[in-house]
DNA sequence: GCGAGGTAGTAAATGCGTGAACTATATGGG
DNA sequence: CCCATATAGTTCACGCATTTACTACCTCGC
């Protein structure tokens, strides 16, 4: 506590102690471990994000969620966009009007599916794939600018932690997208 | 690869198995688990932040922005809206926005500040902190289910690692919002 | 004190993602 | 074969967050 009578500069940090504290003594709640990983999770992953879409995408007028799934339908060659969809974490209806854009953007090509009819492919064209790689060089350097601040085997123990954190979730019933 | 000429059932892992293999053999590109970590990092992210939001808050009304602004506020106090979005890490415009919404949901109070006529501090009224005290109940119990998965003693080194790896960024110019 | 420059907050415009409703196709039991 | 049901994709309305621009206020140096 300092002069000004609150709490003094508050940076997350000091703000997720202070936290701890009042929800333990005042309200005796029990699981702030829980509270705190999450609240750092959430905050991690914001930080990164912003930062990675800020620095490279949005200055060559690209998204976030663009970035996704032009990246996905890259490397996992043409897809259709219900998988497309799930390898990216988004709802059918966002890679519907993403695609769209990146359609137009002639980015991406979409084909009807051979073996089904409702379904949809989604590959990149030629120049989408030369925009990817220029792309994704850019994003790869920033990533590992990131990552350098752990040692090799800090991130490996990180991907295995969080992997382990959300793949053992059919324990109970969590509320995915459609 | 499988029988459909493709790359058979691919779920996250597996399409994070054949981007390696591909990033490394066709484009040469060399920090592969710079990639992984930040792809697995995001995706924990969403997928536990989704499941809060839709599982505890939605159902209730509010959102999972709504939830975290009333968060910080009902333990740190009246706080100047400018706190409130370096610590939930939003944009000012967001904070001003939802705070709002609040206001008019009669859960948040808008006083001028004291020391600085420009500035507004938050906080609490008294049935946004029954209502928060309710909310994070069901919310603490979910992050609990959530944390469960993982030893204490690999959440306390989760924490640790995300922490490390967002603190460290004064060594370069990470963008961050307004 | 006054004007330049900075900061807190809000407003407006824009863009994006979601759920819900809808279309079209597929599938399977009677 | 056909209808009931399920699924892939799209469209629409809405909510929410961002950026940009603006207002009000503060502060510092001349």
């Amino acid at each position: 506590m300092t002069a000004d009578g609150e709490h003094g500069e508050l940076d997350f940090w000091s703000f997720v102690e202070l936290a701890n504290r009042r929800l333990a003594t005042e309200y005796g709640f029990r699981h702030q471990l829980a509270t705190e990983l999450l609240l750092t999770l959430n905050r991690a992953s914001n930080i990164v994000t912003y930062d990675l879409e800020a620095s490279v995408h949005r200055p060559r007028g690209r998204s976030w969620s663009g970035f996704r799934l032009l990246f996905v339908t890259w490397l996992a060659g043409p897809l259709e966009a219900k998988k497309a969809a799930e390898l990216t974490g988004m709802s059918r209806a966002a890679v519907s009007n993403l695609a769209k854009t990146l359609v137009a953007d002639g980015l991406l090509a979409r084909t009807p599916g051979e073996h089904d009819g409702r379904s949809v492919l989604l590959s990149l064209t030629e120049r989408g794939t030369e925009e990817m790689v220029e792309l994704f060089r850019e994003q790869n350097e920033r990533e590992y600018e990131w990552a350098s601040v752990l040692t090799e085997a800090e991130q490996r123990i990180l991907v295995m932690l969080l992997d382990k954190l959300v793949s053992n979730r059919d324990q109970f019933d969590v509320r995915g997208r459609n």
